[in-house]
DNA sequence: CAGTATCCCTGCCGATACTG
DNA sequence: CAGTATCGGCAGGGATACTG
């Protein structure tokens, strides 16, 4: 299984540019990676949904109970959060612990894993952050260049 | 700017779990992640489409021509890929270059910008690749629990 | 080849109401 | 408090057809 694993994440590092040919291109990997046999995608997946990667963050402080996260993300709808909470907890990143009292209380933790993987996102969030300026300076000059453009088309509408 | 930046991205290092007790939750660098203000979100929201991060480790070989792209990915859609080159042009990760020749050829490449973020997906990546046997396992034993509960409920439809 | 334009459908997500 | 159930909007993204 060490064909063509995507982004070549498998034994070697690879954290700079090509250091192989590649031969045809991973179709495996890619294939694999739309199958949701990939396990980048599963990852891809769960930082991609609006609220699994905010929910990590706040836990990544320590545990947590529903209500708590709830006033602290407070935008989120009480059904957004079950789920968010629930596939977490299905990828073994939190656990979910009911205290059987009345009114009941669950509190909520990240795992050994899930600590694993908020150290994770903290490089990712450290890279945005750090680049931040690149980013909003490329957007400005491309959201330029595209009104110039369109400044020759329009005009017309002036003329009228 | 340096309050409550999100996962603490700013100019600390936080690899690891909570350094600091977080005084009562950073409400405000939650709303801007929300308002598409926090540089987080705009990174969190480009390699959560679909074939960002697709484009991305292609790229990360050496440019590439939108057919090239196209046939290489080959689920994607016309529409899509262009859709997903012009976002990532727009956020100064690649670079697109005509030539203007006929018929016409367009040569994809990752910026300097691009290849730090190359990086960073390959460390996710990596830690992916490195953890998806806890995460089949997590699953595994999450849909076993789920199953088992509802056969204490579902039982009835065999004795009808 | 490298796109743009149009149509359409799925599923994400919010709002609301109800329950143990 | 901590959910589940149901309805509905709308954006992401695919299929297809057309253009320079």
């Amino acid at each position: 299984m060490q064909d063509g694993t995507f982004l070549s994440a498998g034994d070697t590092a690879v954290t700079d540019r090509g250091d192989a040919p590649v031969p045809g291109t991973p179709a495996g990997a890619i294939a694999a990676l739309l199958d949701g046999t990939c396990p980048v995608r599963d990852v891809l997946d769960r930082i991609g949904d609006k609220w699994s990667v905010l929910v990590i963050t706040l836990l990544g402080d320590g545990p947590m109970r529903f209500m708590e996260l709830k006033r602290a993300i407070e935008l989120v709808s009480q059904r957004m959060l079950t789920r968010t909470l629930r596939a977490l907890e299905r990828d073994g990143l939190i656990t979910r612990t009911v205290f059987p009292t009345v009114p009941p209380r669950v509190d909520y933790e990240l795992t050994e894993l899930g600590r694993g993987l908020h150290a994770t996102l903290a490089e990712l969030a450290r890279w945005s952050y750090a680049h931040r300026a690149d980013v909003e300076a490329a957007r400005a000059t491309y959201d330029a260049r595209e009104a110039d453009s369109q400044a020759q088309v329009e005009p017309e509408s002036l003329r009228a």
